[in-house]
DNA sequence: TTTTATTTATGACAAATGTCATATAAACTT
DNA sequence: AAGTTTATATGACATTTGTCATAAATAAAA
């Protein structure tokens, strides 16, 4: 198995190859200190794996996965990093990265670069952690309206205001006069501490 | 490291067995053939990790791990599945799954268990690749303002509407007058054609 | 039955909103 | 320089909105 490291931190970079290399069934190829040597070397070496730090100077690990993706589609990425941040973990996958591991965590990288190799995704567990909390927004909480303090019928013409109808509009739909319906509006702001019908549907599509 | 086979198929169960255990550093201590067997016998075997099957008859993986869990905070679970099934992966993902993999893989098999060994976490890469889609709604769009006619000032204006701001307020904020942000507002409305400033906060919630 | 809440409704009012015609100055074209 | 566009402003106006006091009808509680 072939590997390439790339590291702006020249100490790092002979560390990882040290570590890797003490696996016969490893070879490192290369080693680039930026983004930009690494997408050169790319082409030329033809790795099976790239470890890649992700912060670094001259074009950083993001941007050098998608410059060689462009070229190479079956590029893996195995990506390391110090600290853990959201941003990077969710780019990181789209542009395809193969892993996404803790630098110090140096016993792993070598089992991880072979789980990779073997065609799998490899996430250190501390970044895993919060992919969960990530997903778990697409599954719509019902918006508990007694908590509040409100009524199921304050609620339906919140809804409507969330839907931009007029009172007029709100009234006729719900059979009722339109000085009710501004009536309970009424009530209803001064209940959620808003100003306007407008704040009312922002509150509703933003905290609801 | 001990492992546990968990796979109401009792001639995938011993396959695996058979894979697994001709890496010497893997010892099988246990088979279940549900995920009701695999709760009680993770307690008297506690193995290092548990590679058990999704779909099963009596008590699925999902419920399994959960219950496990709930004993056992740092039991370590790797999901095979036969095909790949959204809802699962989110699920095990927030029960606290280390991995994810496609059973018909063999070779990835063992080295997906040593990662999860060295404290990773593993994904079959037709696994992940549903991830970035899954993970790119918090990836805020940019709202391409200028295909609906709009200017960057008017856009700024909706931006504030959308914050809930009253005209008075959008002046102060532009230093502009009142007078003028309600023509400006008024040439989005009708640009957009949108009847009042709620409106125009909806659109921006739900289509910008 | 009387009292008390609840729901719905009115009317009056001030403030905010949206539309429109028009105006001014600055920034460009030509 | 003369003309044109652009950004900003004004005033007048009709509507809509939100608040409040109050009232009638009904339902629930005593």
């Amino acid at each position: 198995m072939k590997i390439m490291i790339v590291d702006d931190d020249k100490l790092v970079a002979s560390s990882l190859k040290m570590i890797v290399e003490a696996d016969e069934e490893i070879e490192v190829t290369g080693v680039c200190h930026s983004g930009r040597e690494a997408v050169k070397a790319y082409d030329e070496l033809s790795p099976d794996i790239l470890l890649m730090d992700i912060r670094m100077e001259d074009m950083n690990g993001l941007e050098a996965l998608e410059e060689i993706i462009k070229m190479h589609e079956d590029a893996r990425v195995l990506f390391l990093t110090t600290f853990n941040d959201d941003e990077y973990i969710v780019k990181a996958l789209s542009l395809g990265a193969k892993g996404y591991i803790i630098k110090q965590d140096y016993e792993s990288i070598v089992p991880a670069l072979k789980a990779v190799y073997e065609g799998q995704t490899v996430f250190g567990s501390d970044v895993i952690e919060r992919l969960p909390d990530m997903l778990k927004e697409p599954a719509k909480k019902e918006f508990d309206y007694e908590s509040f303090g409100l009524n199921a019928q304050e609620y339906e013409i919140i809804e409507l205001v969330a839907m931009g109808l007029s009172n007029k509009e709100c009234a006729a739909k719900l059979a009722l006069s339109e000085g009710t319906v501004r009536n309970y509006i009424s009530g209803i702001l001064s209940k959620l501490e808003l100003r306007d019908r407008t704040n009312l549907a922002i509150f509703y599509y933003t905290r609801c």
